[in-house]
DNA sequence: GGGCACTGGCTTTTT
DNA sequence: GCCAGTGCCC
């Protein structure tokens, strides 16, 4: 198997002790190292059990644990992501930190919610900043290793203040319900590491061959787990690449990566550089890009793959047009060979991708969104979900608060306030709380009636609790009269909401087929919190991806379109402003366009909707990064204002890098740049202005709707023609002017439907 | 106590 | 455009 590899790869593959940085470029064959070499250990005697692989993303773990799977069958190496291996620790050690070792995984919005009961129960205003910025605050302290007790405010910041006055609250809130949220994973396990010397070293033995994915997203937290295991044994090998770093925002720290050599003084360093992955002019175009970045380790990249198609970069007018125009392309690329999975889409921001969403449809195109609305954090499944949670951990108030009234049990907010209340001043959990209520002052007798209802349910589901989890769903479902609440609704949205319920039964009864010998609720629920469903995506579904450029990371296809590269939204407003996020920015980018194999289309649209509302769009400041060399440049439209100079090759990189961060000003004394004509504000002020012209028929004060009428002309109970839908009636109106909406009840089954009337062909066809 | 309608606020990315 | 929180009415 050695043979196979390159001069470099085989250095990487063959060493086993010591400590070892492998800086792999996009399609350098990364995981094929990663596996050749733990095969190779093991075929060196080394052990299984002590090695262990870290990754960041469930799909990077799996991928790594099948591709290992056929070199070396059997073999039990643990890997899987951090966040799952703090937690399998995590159960082992819970009381080291304050927790039962069956405590609950929040996620965000758990998280978000323990955060406000916190707030409450503190008596603490938050007027000043959202509980979203302290959640955030929060998080921030989490992954710097910041306990409640160590957080100081930096002087002068009132949000800090705030942090440092909420933090300790939230904190005890989740151990008092016996939970954790995700960073909390991390940093109980850095704090157990770091406190308990013993632990620590044993933890080190264990695991003598540790192997860190993705090293350049790990935060703080990641690398003193990381270090705290490799002092004994620092047989650490980490692989990554800076010019991938795409989670700052998050806390990662790209200096762990490139200070490693620091850390450990007698490293070996291999570069992986040949690409093997895309054409020569994809590549190109990334290495040409990513040369102005200025915060990296210079690579050089290459490849002897053939040169291939011109990267291309197309304009399109509108939204719409660009999401038909790629469908297109690719519903013509199937019509000559490809197949619909060889094509990707990438887009910034997950609100980008409805208008592809409609267009695929269109076009009939079968497609798959990657982490859109997640099955696990819909609604439904959240409220069935969270009766297992309360089943497995009684303490969890998160859980019980969201299901101690759905479905409806006559259980409103003051009985809430007021069971919490009693809670607080018992030092009890509002389950236990509940049980108690007949003892509780001020509780209505109605109330604790209703509150005993609830328990009820909840004992006698803890009877069965033992089962398959396939049962428990359904004795959930069944008991707690969830099932019935939907199934009598006769909204279709209650109908897709009990065919996802029921779809959680599949889910269960497949993981029960897993884990036949009766793993507990506590596994399933683990799985739930901490493996998204990107597992579903697979290959085999034959059908075109859309995805963030996040999400695309490790991944690679044939072909991929990268959509909406427009200022603002790549780079995005929020990082625009400081450099270090403009190159994570550039970054995103890069990694987007080295996930191409043979075919790269760019594009934007000259004007985009957002918020209901259109505005002309300017063209990505990084575009002009690119070198028209390995391109074919088509943006015909008159709007393509930034591309003036285009074909004066203007766009090579150095010509641009020193001023990818100067203000209008000191890029418009440049002619021969683009964002010379972008920031000429004249021109653009003259193209808002035609193109609001052009797409709003009718003045601003008095808009008018595609069959050209007037929103204020439609009032209640009035009859409206819609040319799909037919006759209906206004049901209810809201809003003023341009935002004004209808709720419209049709006649011939199209059912109740809601309008922007300013933009909807509604006409009115009788007075009420 | 519950349901509905309206307003306002906000939208990056994810374990 | 969307959701959540709020306030109002039954």
């Amino acid at each position: 198997m050695v043979e196979s590899l390159t001069a470099a790869q085989r250095t990487a593959v063959e060493h086993i002790d010591g400590p070892l940085l492998i800086l792999a470029g996009p399609g350098s064959g990364k995981t094929r190292v990663v596996t050749h070499r733990v095969a190779n250990m093991l075929s060196r005697g080394v052990e299984g059990r002590s090695i262990l692989a870290l990754t960041f993303t469930n799909k990077a773990a799996d991928e790594m644990q099948r591709r290992l799977e056929t070199l070396a069958p059997g073999a039990s190496v643990w890997m899987g992501t951090f966040h799952k291996f703090c937690a399998t620790l995590l159960r082992q050690y819970a009381a080291h930190v304050g927790l039962s070792q069956n405590f609950t995984i929040y996620d965000t919005s758990d998280s978000f919610k323990a955060l406000k009961l916190a707030i409450e129960t503190a008596e603490l205003k938050t007027t000043e900043f959202t509980p979203d910025r302290v959640a955030r605050g929060i998080s921030w302290a989490k992954t710097e290793l910041i306990t409640p007790a160590a957080y100081r405010p930096a002087l002068g910041s009132p949000l800090a203040e705030a942090v440092a006055k909420i933090y300790p609250g939230y904190q005890h809130q989740l151990l008092a319900s016996n939970a954790v949220d995700f960073d909390d994973l991390l940093l109980h396990v850095a704090i157990l590491l770091r406190e308990n010397a013993e632990l620590r070293a044993t933890l080190d033995d264990r695991y003598r061959y540790i192997l860190v994915d993705e090293y350049q997203d790990t935060n703080r937290a990641q690398y003193a787990i990381v270090r705290a295991l490799s002092v004994d044994h620092p047989n650490l090998a980490a692989t990554g690449d800076p010019d991938q770093s795409i989670y700052g925002w998050r806390g990662a720290n790209i200096k762990n990566i490139l200070e490693f050599e620091q850390d450990f003084p007698d490293v070996r360093v291999v570069r992986l550089e040949q690409n093997y992955r895309s054409t020569k002019n994809i590549l190109g175009v990334a290495d040409a890009l990513i040369a102005n970045n200025k915060r990296r380790k210079k690579k050089t990249l290459f490849t002897e793959n053939p040169v291939g198609r011109p990267v291309r970069l197309q304009s399109y007018l509108t939204q719409r047009e660009e999401a038909e125009g790629v469908a297109m392309r690719i519903a013509d690329g199937v019509r000559q060979g490809r197949t619909p999975r060889d094509f990707a889409v990438f887009y910034r921001t997950n609100a980008l991708s409805r208008a592809f969403e409609e267009a695929f449809h269109e076009f009939g195109l079968p497609f798959q969104i990657i982490n859109g609305v997640e099955f696990y954090q819909r609604k439904e499944i959240k409220d069935v979900v969270a009766y297992l949670r309360l089943l497995n951990n009684p303490q969890d108030d998160v859980a019980f608060l969201r299901i101690v009234n759905t479905p409806p049990r006559g259980i409103g907010k003051t009985t809430l306030q007021r069971l919490r209340e009693f809670a607080v001043s018992k030092q009890l959990s509002l389950l236990e709380a509940a049980s108690q209520a007949a003892d509780a002052p001020k509780l209505a007798k109605r109330a604790v009636a209703a509150l005993a209802k609830f328990t009820a349910v909840m004992h006698r589901l803890q009877t069965s609790c033992a089962d398959a989890v396939e049962e428990v769903v359904g004795r959930v479902l069944t008991e707690s009269g969830y099932r019935d609440f939907l199934a009598e609704s006769d909204t279709q949205e209650d109908q897709e909401r009990l065919e996802n319920v029921e779809e959680l039964l599949t889910v269960a009864r497949e993981f029960d087929e897993r884990n036949p010998q009766g793993a507990a609720i506590e596994q399933f629920l683990e799985q739930s919190s901490l493996v998204g469903d990107t597992d579903v995506w697979e290959s085999s579904n034959d059908c075109v991806s859309l995805m963030t450029l996040h999400g695309a990371k490790g991944l690679e296809f044939p072909s991929v379109l990268i959509v909406a590269v427009e200022e603002s939204i790549l780079p995005h407003k929020r990082s625009m402003e400081d450099p270090q996020q403009l190159e994570e920015e550039r970054r995103l980018f890069f990694v987007g366009i080295t996930r191409a194999k043979e075919e790269l289309q760019i594009s934007l649209a000259d004007n985009r909707a957002f918020r209901g509302e259109r505005y002309p769009t300017i063209a990505s400041s990084f575009l002009r990064e690119l070198p028209q060399e390995f391109m074919d440049v088509d943006l015909p439209s008159a709007a393509a204002y930034p591309y003036g100079d285009f074909s004066d090759g203007a766009f090579s990189a150095d010509a641009c890098a020193d001023d990818v961060y100067v203000d209008d000003a000191g890029a418009a004394s440049d002619p021969k740049t683009i964002t010379s004509e972008v920031a000429n504000p004249a021109l653009l002020v003259t193209t808002a202005a035609k193109l609001s012209n052009a797409s709003k028929p009718g003045s601003e004060q008095n808009p008018a709707n595609s069959a050209g009428v007037s929103p204020d002309v439609f009032a209640l109970g009035m009859t409206v023609l819609h040319p799909e839908y037919g006759p209906g009636k206004i049901a209810a109106l809201s809003g003023e002017g341009r935002r004004r909406r209808a709720t419209v009840q049709f006649a011939a089954g199209a059912g109740e439907r809601k309008f922007m009337l300013a933009q909807s062909p509604l006409r009115p066809i009788s007075k009420k």
